[in-house]
DNA sequence: CAAATTTGTAGACTATCATCGAAATATGGA
DNA sequence: TCCATATTTCGATGATAGTCTACAAATTTG
C-alpha cells in the first residue's frame, strides 16, 4: 500500500458492511465469539475471523482467550461517540422484511450505547430527569441540581463513587435515533446499571436493543411519570 | 449494491485516501475548486470530480457555480469533530520526505479547525486562557468568567453578537495532534477571526495551517504573556 | 468566432478487498 | 486416543472501486 492517508486507514475499519456489523454488535459492550459476530454479520466464520485480524491489528478490539474460544471486545469506550456521530450522519437504512423492521424498532426504542442508555427511552429519561430539576441541561454538559442530588441518592444512585470516576460526569451524547441528546458519562453509566440491577429493563440476546419489563413499565409510571404504554 | 449497513456508507467517504485528503483540504472552511482539489489529494481532475459527484449524492458538500469554476465547500459543520475524532483514532503517518515533515509540523504547530483555532497554538491559546481565568473547564465546556468577559470585551470581542446564536458557546473540541481540548464554539469562532483581522496570525495558501506573524509574536506576548519564540 | 480553460462523462484497465471452501491448528469432551 | 468444536490460514475467485485517457460540454478570453 502506498503511503496513505491516516484519516482512511482509521475510518476504512467502518466501511465494510460486514465490519460495520460487528462493530454495531460490539457497541452493546459485552464480549462476543468469533461465530456470534459471524452469525450478527452474516458472513462464515473465515470472513468474520479476517476482518476481526484487521481490527486488532488497528487496536479497536481486544480479544481473550478462553480454551477454544475467542471473547472480542471494545479496547476503549473512545469509539462509541464516533461510531454514533458517525450514524448521525449515515444515510436511512432501507427495511426490507417485517424481522428487520422490528430489529430497527428495538433499537430505536430502547438501547444501548455502549454504558449508558440511548434510544426513544433514553432520549425520554433524559427529557423527564430535566423536566423535574433533576438535571440542568448546559450546552455538552448535564449539571446535576440539589434536587436531583436527593432524588438521585434516594433512588439508590452511589454519587460519590461516580464522582471519583476520572471521566467525564454526565455528558451529552448526540442520539442518532432521535437526532437529540442524552445522557452519557459516569452518571448515565450508573443510572443504565441501576436500571438493570431493579429490573426496570432487561438485556435481550444477540441484539444491543433492551427490554422495558412489565415492572419496568409500572414504575418509570409510578417514580418518574413516565408514561410508556 | 447489496443491503449495506448505512453506517458503511457514512464511512466509505472518509476510506479512500483520496477523498481523505480532499476532505481535509476542505477542513480550511474555505471554497475550493475541482482543479484545487484535485492538486491537493494528488489526482487529475476527471478523478476529484467523480469523488466530488460521491460527496454531493451524500449531501456532505455543496457546490457553487461560477461561470466554469465550481466552488466546493462543506454543507455543515458537522463534519468537523467527526473528522477530528476519526483523526484521534487514525495511525501516525509516515513521514517520507522533507515537504511532508514540514507541512506535518505547520499542520500540527497551528491549524484552523474548520472555525477555531487547533494544534499546538489552539490548545496552548485555549491553556492560557484557563490559567488566567479567563475560561473555566468544566468537563466537556469552557466557562467564561466575569475576569474573562472583561478582557475580551477590552480584547475586542463582541460577546453579545456572539450569545445570540444558536450554537454551543465555549464547547471542547479534542485536538488530534495535541490529543487534548481546544476552545471550539461561537466563542471558538469568534476568536479565531479576530486574531486573523489583528493580522496576529494569516492565513497559508493550499493549507488549513496559519502562520503566526511578527506582530502576533508580539502581542501574543505582550497581551497573553505567551512565549512564541 | 476560434482557442483556451474548467469540468463532467464514458469506457477500459488495474488493483484491492471480501468472500468462501478446504485444510490446518488448538482445545475440550467422551 | 478419538471425535467434536472453534478458530485460523491459505488459495482461488469474483466484485467493486479508483484511476486515467479520450472526448464532450460549458464558459471565458483574445
Amino acid at each position: 500500500m502506498k503511503n496513505v492517508s491516516h484519516l482512511a486507514i482509521a475510518t476504512s475499519l467502518f466501511a465494510d458492511p460486514t465490519r460495520a456489523k460487528m462493530l454495531q454488535t460490539l457497541l452493546d459492550a459485552r464480549f462476543h465469539t468469533v461465530s456470534e459476530l459471524a452469525m450478527s454479520a452474516g458472513v462464515t466464520p473465515q470472513t468474520a475471523s479476517y476482518h476481526l485480524a484487521k481490527m486488532l491489528e488497528l487496536n479497536i478490539v481486544q480479544v481473550k482467550k478462553y480454551g477454544r474460544h475467542r471473547y472480542y471486545q471494545f479496547i476503549s469506550k473512545d469509539m462509541v461517540p464516533i461510531i454514533e456521530s458517525l450514524l448521525c450522519i449515515a444515510p436511512e437504512e432501507k427495511i426490507n422484511s417485517l424481522k428487520q423492521f422490528d430489529q430497527n424498532q428495538a433499537i430505536r426504542y430502547a438501547r444501548t450505547c455502549y454504558d449508558h442508555l440511548a434510544g426513544k427511552l433514553g432520549v425520554l429519561l433524559t427529557d423527564t430527569l430535566v423536566e423535574n430539576n433533576i438535571l440542568q441541561k448546559n450546552e455538552d454538559n448535564f449539571i446535576l441540581t440539589q434536587t436531583g442530588e436527593k432524588f438521585l441518592i434516594n433512588f439508590g444512585i452511589n454519587l460519590q463513587s461516580i464522582r471519583k470516576k476520572r471521566r467525564s460526569f454526565a455528558r451529552c451524547c448526540l442520539d442518532w435515533s432521535e437526532r437529540r441528546h442524552h445522557l452519557a458519562g459516569a452518571l448515565g453509566q450508573a443510572i443504565l446499571e441501576h436500571l438493570f440491577n431493579l429490573k426496570w429493563i432487561v438485556r435481550l440476546s444477540n441484539t444491543r436493543a433492551v427490554k422495558v419489563t412489565s415492572l419496568g413499565i409500572k414504575e418509570f409510571k409510578q417514580v418518574l411519570s413516565m408514561d410508556l404504554e
